[in-house]
RNA sequence: CGCGGGGUGGUGGAGCAGUACCACGCCAGGCUCAUAACCUGGAGGUCGCGGGUGCAAUUCCCGCCCCCGCAACCA
């Protein structure tokens, strides 16, 4: 059996999952259900980045020890992912003191044992007001911080940094060899032309007085851990490296695909393989990067105001037509857009009018007609048109072409509807039995194998339209139709 | 002169040298099994602007304009 490990960026819990967060983990979760069917060992992991001197002060300001407030709002993205039938196998929290932090320490240990930590000083711009580091992105024309409106001040602090610089050319090499793939491919050219000038050491720690909410450096209090050497040993620490149960580690890494947004390209590209060269692993195979949802056309913005809640989008239209939703209608690597009109009208052309009526059709003539249980057979026509859409359907899955794969079978939805219409099948229905059940055999035969293509993608849609034919799913040679049509998968909107 | 990505009919996308394609929307016809659904046909684009190379450019090259992103935590 294959193994297939498929990974998602963790979210920082500081704040509420949104509409932004969602098309990620639906990607992974189409990929690891997919995988699924076709009988691989699959582990998809997601879960939270829970520590840092933003959660602590945003905890401090809500009034919760901070502890609770990471969990809170933990367990509002593992909820957000439950109501969306994201199917992990593990939610990973970096505040996980038993299955998290001996990972992360352990790969501190790595590193410094390598020699690759090193004690630097560092200069930074500190905004009194943020009681934190700033960027200049944070800084207005004038060099003050656009919230306080106040000059940073220079600060040097100590750090452990980590020697990145040395895996410059094995990164890019590895990137170049494809033993660690970046698509699409414009991606693997801006980390290439970054790897060209050379990666930069990285800070790995802060003094724990302005980073208490971490996990320690080993042997050295006066530090805590940075993002880096914390979050990203997430894809690791869920396996059980570096502890003495590490079987899953040992069966599923390298992780076959890790899914992450384009901003935090350059953290998985550059400095996650060198912390794994250092420590003498093996790279993942392949980083799938994909892009931001937009809102109304707008960038979201706590202060626009167009911050979409997924859960509502679920409770209203159901989980299936906002997974269909982000699957279809968004480039699986590019910008997207999300509206409520956009979204409704995929919803009713695709879904409503596309798949649901087509099973409307032809369950109410199966039910009406069909006296005893039918048995599925396609014309040798259907049979050429599944294979051809079949096999391209495959290659864009494999890929993780979502938006062209589901456009294979919707072509195959317009298929059978032509073909009803053009062999008109209520007609044949009254007129002549046996070609009838030739042809609506014929039909729903693709409609089952659409159901098939389509679990991954709305996989409680696809389980109704089993039963409404009256079959178990599952890519069959043969079924047994008897079907019953029952409510409409998806109300037509107004 | 920082770096990268992009600008294709109303909308979202594909194409990347040889009469510009797909989906939705719109208009007309057909059909009536179906969620007023389905099928067929049609209208609609000087492919951001200017220049260059080619027999031929949306597709290659140069310049410009406009959008978007980018190394200390923003998905």
């Amino acid at each position: 059996m294959k193994k297939f490990y498929i990974t998602t960026a963790i979210d920082y819990v500081n704040g509420k999952p949104h509409i932004g967060h969602t098309l990620e983990k639906v990607q992974a979760d189409v990929a690891a259900r997919y995988h699924r069917l076709k009988g691989d060992d699959v582990y998809y992991l997601t879960g939270t980045d829970e520590h840092g001197a933003k959660i602590a002060r945003s905890a401090e300001k809500a009034g919760k020890p901070v502890e609770k407030y990471a969990a809170e709002n933990a367990k509002a993205f593992q909820e957000a992912w439950d109501n969306l039938n994201i199917s992990y196998d593990y939610f990973i929290r970096t505040s996980n003191k038993t299955r998290h932090w001996p990972s992360v320490r352990k790969v501190w240990q790595g590193l410094a044992a390598n020699d690759d930590i090193y004690k630097k000083s560092y200069t930074g711009l500190y905004c009194v007001g943020h009681e934190a580091f700033v960027t200049k992105k944070d800084l207005n024309k004038e060099g003050k911080c656009e919230i306080h409106d106040a000059e940073p001040e220079k600060v040097e602090e100590e750090n452990y940094f980590f020697k990145l610089s040395k895996y410059t050319k094995k990164v890019e090499k590895a990137i170049k060899s494809g033993e660690m793939k970046i698509v699409p491919k414009s991606r693997e050219n801006e980390i290439l032309k970054l790897a060209e000038k050379g990666f930069e050491d990285v800070s790995f720690s802060r003094p724990s007085k302005d980073l208490k909410w971490g996990v320690p450096v080993p042997r050295d209090k006066s530090q805590t851990i940075y993002v880096w050497a914390d979050a990203l040993t997430n894809y690791i620490s869920a396996l059980g490296w570096g502890t003495s149960n590490d079987k899953k580690y040992k069966k599923y890494w390298p992780a076959d695909v890790q899914v992450i947004g384009k901003d935090i390209l350059r953290f998985h590209a550059a400095i996650w393989p060198g912390i794994l060269l250092s420590l003498g692993l093996p790279l993942p195979k392949k980083l799938f990067v994909h892009g931001f949802i937009n809102v109304e056309g707008k960038k979201l913005s706590k202060t626009l105001g167009n911050v979409i809640d997924p859960n509502e989008i679920v409770e209203k239209y159901g989980a299936d037509a906002l997974r269909y939703y982000m699957l279809s209608e968004i480039q699986p690597t590019k910008d997207g857009d999300f509206s409520v009109e956009k979204f409704e009208a995929r919803y009713n052309g695709d879904l409503a009018l596309g798949l649901g009526n087509l099973l409307a059709r032809i369950t109410s003539l199966g039910e009406k007609y069909l006296d005893k249980p039918l048995e599925s057979k396609l014309t040798s026509v259907s049979q050429k048109e599944l294979d051809k859409r079949w096999k391209a359907y495959e290659g864009y899955m494999e890929e993780l072409q979502f938006s062209d794969a589901i456009r294979e079978v919707s072509a195959l939805i317009s298929y059978a509807d032509k073909r009803i219409n053009d062999t008109k099948l209520w007609v044949l229905a009254k007129e002549d039995a046996g070609k009838f059940k030739e042809e609506i055999s014929d039909v729903a035969t693709i409609l089952a194998y659409v159901a098939w293509m389509l679990t991954p993608v709305i996989p409680t849609t696809s389980e109704k339209v089993f039963n409404q034919l009256g079959i178990k799913p599952g890519a069959k040679k043969t079924w047994k139709f008897k079907m019953e049509k029952g409510e409409a998968l998806f109300p037509r909107l107004e």
